[in-house]
DNA sequence: CGGCTGCTTGATCGCTCTCAAATGGGGTGG
DNA sequence: CCACCCCATTTGAGAGCGATCAAGCAGCCG
């Protein structure tokens, strides 16, 4: 297990308590509790009754639903910093889902009571949150407008560059996704099954653009993903030919 | 054109001023511009610069995305007392999606430094303001979920239950949709073509569960569509003959 | 009454899911 | 250190849902 440690500028680093003084951060540091999770624990389950607010200091943390018939759905990954478990606080009185730890992870949480005293004494804090909402309010409805719209393939690939770029580790020839990641994980993430995964990435590893092993990808050349993410879905055989870059 | 006129209990119906005293609605009612569209006309366009927030008055608007290859995403209907174009307000600049008014519709506006100052001034606006992003967070969570999972035919069925919920009336046989709606709006909501809806609108009315026409939808039976939106995906051709609602 | 816009309907194709089974890497326990 | 087992992954074959292409039809408005 890693030790609980805030992100490198400390609690002040966090979206949500951007623009706070030092004696208001130290004001928050003090209410808050600490928490760690293996990877592979949870934080909350789906159902759950919400009563904390969380913010992540290490790790990554899976943001996931399952419906009725047990199939999961992968709604975020959190990094450090990041504000997690904050929607069904005001509104609803259950996680709609579930916060799992993909590494070794450690988030510092408020409570219900906690977090209206900090949101009342520090307005800010409110403002901060309703610009955090807004911006994972956009990105899902980007992710809505994909799955309604683009293909398997194209999903994926941008999954992957999305990926890459939030946590990505430069590795020899290419850079690394730096967690864990199952094929079921990027199938539940893109709205398609498993297998239809590795028969992508398969492909994909074959013209040498990743490579990939058990819960673990690196891409090797990110500008063919941006470009098949980006293809026009008009020509449609034409793909598996030539590149063919267009645009 | 309809005139402008606020929801039934005036501004204190509005969600986002919701525990506010009279003198603050008050103050919160001078501070906003009113707007009126014709059925049609646009409030905001995509990649408009992002200036004001709404609250609807009376109407319905129509909130959508267009892909640079052209597909159209309904992303929501909102009604009366309901606020749209709050999200880039904090955040981005510009208007991710564009608002256009199926009925005639009027709102109340709020530029950007008029909405800071009342939220500064009466911190409860932006805890209204978080429930409600959280709350809509939580809609497109679900129709993100279902769009990942289910088959077409259940996801027209759902939708065409939230629309009439939302905004029936009561007619001859049935409830109608309260506003204008053609299978491309339909097919845009749920993530499919309008061939599709058709086929799947004309199925159900020959069964009786619908009437529909052009731009117009009544439901006459809400229970056989819920049975269908519920319906295990497992027995698949079984469908076609009997109804067989299972659990 | 004519044109336009929205709706219907048929035929075909292919992307993707589903079912089935084999393979292999890695971690664990002996 | 080795052997075993489990889980993630790969790969094949086949079917079907829904998109796409292509006309034709029907309200509605001017």
């Amino acid at each position: 297990m890693v030790e609980p440690r805030l992100p490198r500028n400390g609690l002040a680093g966090a979206g949500i308590f951007r623009g706070l003084g030092a004696a208001a951060l130290a004001e928050v540091a003090a209410a808050a509790e600490r928490v760690t999770r293996a990877a592979g624990e949870r934080f909350f389950r789906q159902g759950q009754e919400a009563r904390r607010l969380y913010v992540v200091a290490a790790g990554e943390v899976k943001i996931s639903q399952v419906t009725p018939e047990g199939q999961g759905v992968v709604l975020r990954y959190v990094g450090a910093g990041e504000m997690f478990g904050c929607v069904p606080l005001y509104g609803g009185k259950v996680y709609p889902a579930a916060a799992e730890a993909v590494t070794d992870a450690a988030a510092l949480a408020w409570d219900r009571p906690a977090a209206d005293r900090l949101m009342e004494r520090y307005p800010r804090v409110a403002i901060n949150a309703l610009e955090l909402l807004g911006e994972e309010l956009a990105a899902l409805r980007a992710r809505y407008q994909e799955l309604a719209t683009e293909r398997v393939e194209q999903r994926v690939a941008r999954a992957l560059l999305r990926l890459v770029e939030r946590g990505g580790r430069k590795v020899a020839g290419g850079v690394q996704i730096g967690f864990p990641l199952s094929r079921q994980d990027l199938a539940e993430w893109t709205g398609t099954t498993l297998h239809t995964v590795s028969r992508v990435l398969s492909a994909w590893q074959e013209r040498g653009w990743i490579v990939s092993g058990r819960r673990r990808v690196v891409v090797r050349d990110p500008a063919a993903l941006a470009r098949l993410a980006d293809e026009i879905r008009a020509c449609l055989s034409q793909r598996k030919e030539g590149p063919a870059a267009p645009a």
